[in-house]
DNA sequence: GCCCTCACGTGTTACGTATAACGTCCAGGG
DNA sequence: CCCTGGACGTTATACGTAACACGTGAGGGC
């Protein structure tokens, strides 16, 4: 039995220099281990993970402890996380899979979300899915990582479907801003988008406007289902108010071409655009003066999301703010709870605000 | 008592209530391990191992391995991916740090790197750096994990801060946009700022302006530092030619309020306005079109970054296209072949386009 | 007939950590 | 003088994977 050691060249000792795999020649430092922290601070690599883990109240001396972490400071040492993750089958690491990256409203639900994580020790990584219509990608591809639990906005439900079946199968699910009919998440987010709508609708029809356009998302998405939804059950009770639909992806020149196509369609011209969001309502804005008009004068516009750009535009856009960050916040409360092992409240939808702005005004008078 | 294999849940107090009314009780089903999918395949877990690690051409029997194939995909068995990295010492995957998450040029960044990653198998996370003047957060301890790389926009250099002596000291990283007299990474991407902003500045002396101004960014970062000293250089050649400067965080409003002070200064009028971004620029606008005056015929603005924002306001931005996209792919391409072991060659600013719209036109005749 | 090689696998170990299950020493009570 | 028990640590695993080192037979060259 030859128990001795043998030639057994561990992956971090860099000695042969034939292999071009990944991470050959880099004569990394070999970071110390918990062992080499408990070698120099002269105890069992038992003690030094209790008190660097603040488990040793009442296990370890006062002394001994301070030997331990002075030898860790020193030493320079950091705990592997992989062998941690390993040891505790957990990574107090959380996914946050967000449509696009460049949505404000998204940037804001991290804020919220990774402040509330922080608090609790946990991590909150990002994958946004793969823009437009590209092939959905496998989230767990980019995030090659044990993960805890998975946030998810109902925007990225393609690369959602990538979950079913990958890595993150039967993993702990927060849907955001999603169908409470579907089953699926453990917990839900929503915003009450349909009070949002509806009071934006009110809002025009207040004013005295008769022909609207609802100028709606070509992205499927619950979201934009609601928002339509809510549109017409206001529309009912009016009387002689028409809104007709056109849709377009949420970026400006779409915006611009569907408002344009809107706006000079067969019958009398539409008073009013009201936009799925403020990128479709930039667009809308720019149509409108491109045929000479003027916003509010000759066509009022609503925007949806109150982004920074409802306020870069001319005129500033009245819009509906959203509570992102609250949506992450709570978003990150509830997987927290979940992975808990409780059941988190349902919650009532989060309350939207209407935000009245420059772009909407009282219809121009009937010239018949 | 049945010690059940696979101590499924958290030990850690479970003790509680042993409720069963909501059926708090989750018990994962306790994915399949390696050894799994053996014993099913009538296997050892190595052949397993090999079979699933696509190396056992010439090791084992094409019937073992479809055999294991086969195991594999009944049980649906995954990787513990914590187990691996901890095995092989490294994750394939890499951070990319960014300043904030609602800049368009970092999403770009992202596509760009994402697509250069997944060719090589390695995934790409993100860390958003706090925003605005916050405590430097560790990154580290937002992505709790083992990472082998980062590359990081020298805008979030805050950021970076937290690396020297968190867990990530040491590893290699890529800048983007740095300065290349600093010493620290592996290797630098860089974009010919300079040659952008040299170009802007050319075009409105071209166009006959005399007076102007530099909007810069108040962000401290050599990104910014380089497009000043590029406007100095060209305006030094040419006479009678003044460029003041005044600075603002890259936000609209605050672009605004800085560009109102500029224009309503002490003397006459400046009639170019030259903005380190779109962000900025868009602001600008607004405080000329706030004084009564119009873009370009009274005042021009020049933008930077090409953002979708710049052909949102109106008129649409005169800016500097920036190839985002290659930057992230080459970021990640240079910290790919450091991961290698090698060293990757320097490479030459990559080029800008100066994209001329409708904010820019000759200056207003002088009526003095 | 013997050894060598090849095809096909298996036993074993180590990655670095957290923790359950054991000691050991010594003070103090019975 | 033994037993109890607290204070203080240590030993011994186990997490799931990858890869080295080592068998087996079967066939073939000499």
């Amino acid at each position: 039995m030859c128990a001795v050691r043998g030639s057994t060249m561990t992956p971090r000792r860099t000695s042969s220099t034939d292999t071009t795999e990944y991470g050959a020649m880099t004569e990394r430092p070999a970071r110390p281990t918990s062992r080499d922290v408990a070698r120099t601070a002269g105890v069992s690599q038992a003690t030094v993970s209790l008190v660097l883990g603040d488990k040793w109240r009442g296990r370890v001396s006062e002394r001994t402890a301070a030997l331990v972490r002075e030898a860790a400071r020193t030493l320079g040492y950091r705990p592997n996380l992989a062998a941690r993750n390993l040891r505790l089958g957990r990574t107090r690491t959380v996914l946050l899979v967000v449509p696009a990256l460049t949505n404000e409203f998204f940037a804001r639900v991290y804020t919220g979300a990774a402040g509330v994580a922080a608090e609790h020790g946990v991590g909150v990584l990002l994958y946004p899915s793969p823009a437009g219509t590209g092939p959905a990608s496998d989230p767990f591809a980019s995030a090659r990582h044990a993960l805890d639990g998975v946030i998810a906005s109902s925007m990225a439900a393609e690369a959602l479907d990538a979950f079913r079946g990958a890595d993150g199968a039967d993993l702990p699910l927060v849907m955001l801003d999603s169908d409470p009919a579907a089953p699926g998440p453990a917990a839900r987010v929503n915003v009450d988008i349909e009070d949002g709508m509806r009071q934006v609708t009110r809002h025009l029809l207040d004013l005295g406007h008769r022909r609207m356009v609802h100028l709606a998302s070509a992205v499927p998405s619950w979201t934009f289902d609601v928002r339509a939804r809510a549109i017409a059950e206001v529309v009912r009770t009016a009387p002689d108010t028409t809104v007709t639909t056109v849709s377009a992806p949420l970026e400006v020149e779409a915006g611009r071409a569907a408002a344009e196509r809107a706006l000079t369609g067969p019958g009398p011209r539409p008073t009013a655009l009201i936009c799925d969001g403020d990128v479709l309502a930039a667009g809308a804005c720019k149509a409108v003066r491109g045929l000479g008009l003027r916003v509010p004068r000759d066509v009022s516009v609503t925007g949806f999301d109150d982004l920074a750009l409802a306020r870069a535009v001319e005129p500033e856009l009245t819009t509906v703010g959203l509570p992102a960050e609250r949506v992450g916040e709570r978003g990150m409360t509830a997987l927290l709870t979940v992975l808990d092992g409780r059941i988190p409240p349902p919650g009532a939808p989060l309350p939207v605000t209407l935000v009245l702005r420059a772009s909407t005004a009282p219809p121009p008078p009937e010239d018949d």
